[in-house]
DNA sequence: AATCAATGTTGACAGTGTCAAGATTGGAGC
DNA sequence: GCTCCAATCTTGACACTGTCAACATTGATT
């Protein structure tokens, strides 16, 4: 037990606990009450924080998507076009979960991001990274002076992102990581 | 408890129970004990076939790859050039999963594939997707008069399978499916 | 007919998520 | 300072889970 009955910043210590349970041995490994011991607090502790298993973990999510979108976002700066940009940030992701291939499974792995997203109540928009290869992609079709309609633009924005998305999931497995590079990426994402 | 004391064919029973299950209430709600139950026989009495409740799982997992492999084959055959028959395996890639979204979840969920593979006995060569992809690629190959070495072969299927499985995975998502159709698929996959 | 390996049952164990009831606390208002 | 309340934490319980050991039942082989 801790020295003081209140903990201090319980929520917080929970998520850490959490995100370390999973980089050790992975998400099947999670549980609340493990959460709560590495914490010095009882197994019923959380509840006060979350609602459920589900919310912590939703709570994790988010604050490793705040850890990706720093990646990313400095991946973005100092790039001067939009197509460079793009290209960057299709790389960073690659890489970004390919040194953390835990952080794949765990984020996409059970639920598919809608549902993420739906349960993510601070991110009430939309998802960060895609809400920043929008933004990139708006910056492309300008300098590239051309001219989509709004359907036409989601549409080939997702599809840009599921090439991203597919190739960062198969990057995740093993023994693919080293002997492929995306160089010919940008063949691909920009047609 | 069943009229005789021997099931028959428990094996298969447990799987397609357990298929019975995912399909009806998720993966999350499938537990060794609600399988037993499925198939009126005892809570333990899966051990004498499965050590393990992952190793059901994986039984599962091949289960449905066949089904799926059903579906592509189908697919490719009637198609005269190799290009048609690439291009039609990841239209049925995509529908497939569209259309189940939870085999989607169940089978690239939570482990990656190439841990799936290391799991599988049945299948102990490759993913059966993946090598049909193969094959299709290296007659395109021949078809087009291309020459390539093994690695660059290599690092092209992945490619192009990257990008079918992105796209199947997006797709698998709510709202998306309706909203999209890959019609210029052929334009990313064969560059 | 006897025997054995395969198959199924029963009972137990530790671990899990969750909830209800109560204990402890910091801080707001007097 | 004191009271009181809402937030926080503990304790104890419940049903459910995967797994194992010991035992029961069976079909097939000898």
């Amino acid at each position: 037990m801790a020295d003081t009955y209140h903990h201090g910043n319980l929520r917080q210590a929970l998520i850490d606990a959490g995100i370390k349970i999973i980089n050790e041995s992975g998400e099947e490994n999670l549980s609340l009450r493990k959460v709560a011991a590495a914490c010095n607090v009882s197994h019923a502790a959380p509840y006060a924080h979350f609602k459920d298993k589900e919310e912590l973990i939703n709570a994790i999510k988010n604050n490793v998507t705040e850890r990706f979108m720093e990646e990313l976002e400095t991946a973005v700066n100092g790039k001067i076009s939009a197509d460079e940009a793009i290209i960057a940030m299709g790389k960073t992701y690659v890489t970004f979960f390919s040194n953390n291939p835990d952080y794949y499974v765990f984020l996409f792995g059970k639920q598919n991001i809608t549902a993420h997203l739906q349960m993510n109540k601070e991110y009430k928009n939309d998802y960060p990274p895609f809400l920043l290869l929008r933004r990139m992609y708006l910056k492309h079709l300008e300098e590239s002076g051309q001219e989509k309609t709004f359907e036409e633009q989601e549409i080939e924005l997702i599809k840009i992102w599921s090439i991203v998305h597919g190739m960062a999931s198969i990057a995740c497995m093993k023994g693919i990581k080293s002997s492929i590079d995306w160089n010919n990426l940008d063949e691909r994402l920009l047609v």
